[in-house]
DNA sequence: CCGCGTTCTACCGACGACGGACCAACGCTT
DNA sequence: AAGCGTTGGTCCGTCGTCGGTAGAACGCGG
């Protein structure tokens, strides 16, 4: 069901009515390494004019970002001030947490609402009812997603009672299939739904739940961390 | 520490050399409304010559996605495919789950890389040590991030033992402060790092667990939702 | 004083994306 | 046969982005 493709992002950072797109990112970061806006541009293969306009405009959204000097013994050069390197590893964090989302794989499950409550909504799926954030207004069936790596397994034996946790959503459900990556392996556990609902688990988790085909596992995860889309 | 920035992406999915963006879409959606190509183009205010060629072009990479008809009593129309429905779906999936990780607050931690094993990582933290998925090469110190909705509270004294679940980062903390929303409520656990851990949680989880500053509780997060970047 | 390499600023041209206009083809109704 | 409103396809003008070029200012060294 459904059709596969890429899932693909560009990301920003905005401040007032500026907004940093990677292009920035790449061209501060050549200044860094560069010392100077005329070699970053050129190494870059990018016009020296665009971009000394560009790092303008940013400074006056950011503050200032490079400090430039012309004249002297060398003609001069420019490196980033603290606010630029606070400003590319904000960048870097948005960067990888969007390619978390967009890399990790993600089970979908179909539903119909019963309740809703603001954004929080209990979703009724062939697995059970569980609770989920629907951003959006609307009625009728959802599609649920459950980010693997937001899915934690327990131990069938000693799951913690649902009253101690904040994370709602357990079920019980065998495990139907291990892919093991090199350090972290997606486990596949069939909770009574149409598709197996993916968890990602590092090596060590899996050695120590001693998580085989065939065995049973209780799945959890946190409703705020499941989004629904109306279909 | 950092500075502040509203954080924003364009999401797209591809396949094959083609990728489709949310302009796509809003066109995808106002055939699907306005029952035609031409009404959906200037229902829009998009010329209908490039909106139909830009159709052609995705169908080339999807299939058929606009069932078109010319002629007839009414001069004809078009409706979705049910190729163009799963589209639309799984775009709305995509777009809901960037959003997510956009809106969610998260917090930022310091740390040094004490080891490394493929893309995981043991880092150490003012907290202590937690491992955490670092997928850029480095070395060094880390920036820590760790999704609000990916950590899950319980009650401190009857926490998991360790060993019988996947999520291998636990700490014991105090609450420090609770942001109540509608119904989902903030709440911010001190783990003896500079800044308290955010936790997003339902109001239910807050009354179950009788949430409320001053109150022990273990925060809990998967190593596999805490991204790290070098600096 | 001149040379150097840089930063600053302005202008031009190429390219792509898009809107707008146009015409043909279609198929049913009248 | 004429009319209608759609789809199919093409062409042109505009606008924004970007590279390229050119010139001025700067400040230290020779």
């Amino acid at each position: 069901m459904g059709i596969d493709v890429r899932t693909e992002f560009d990301a920003y950072i905005g401040s007032g009515d500026v907004t940093v797109d990677a292009r920035d990112v790449t061209l501060l970061r050549a200044i860094d390494s560069e010392g100077s806006l005329n070699a970053a541009t050129d190494s870059l293969g990018r016009s020296y004019g665009h971009a000394q306009q560009r790092i303008v405009e940013l400074e006056a959204a950011f503050g200032s970002l490079v400090d430039r000097q012309r004249g002297g013994a060398d003609g001069g050069g420019s490196e980033l001030t603290e606010t630029a390197d606070e400003l590319l590893a904000a960048f870097d964090r948005v960067q990888t947490s969007f390619e978390g989302v967009a890399e990790v794989a993600e089970t979908v499950l179909p539903g119909a609402l019963v309740e809703r409550d603001g954004e929080l909504a209990t979703v009724e799926t062939p697995a059970g009812r569980l609770r989920a954030l629907v951003p959006s207004a609307g009625d009728g069936t959802v599609q649920l997603t459950i980010p693997a790596d937001a899915v934690t397994l327990h131990e069938a034996t000693t799951a913690p009672v649902p009253d101690t946790t904040s994370a709602r959503n357990q079920f019980a459900g065998t495990v139907r299939d291990i892919e093991g990556g090199e350090r972290i392996a997606r486990v596949a556990v069939d909770i009574g739904a149409d598709d197996p609902v993916l968890a990602l688990v590092t090596e060590d988790s899996r050695e120590r739940l001693a998580l085989e085909v065939g065995r049973e596992v209780t799945v959890s995860f946190k409703a705020t961390a499941t989004r629904g889309v109306f279909d």
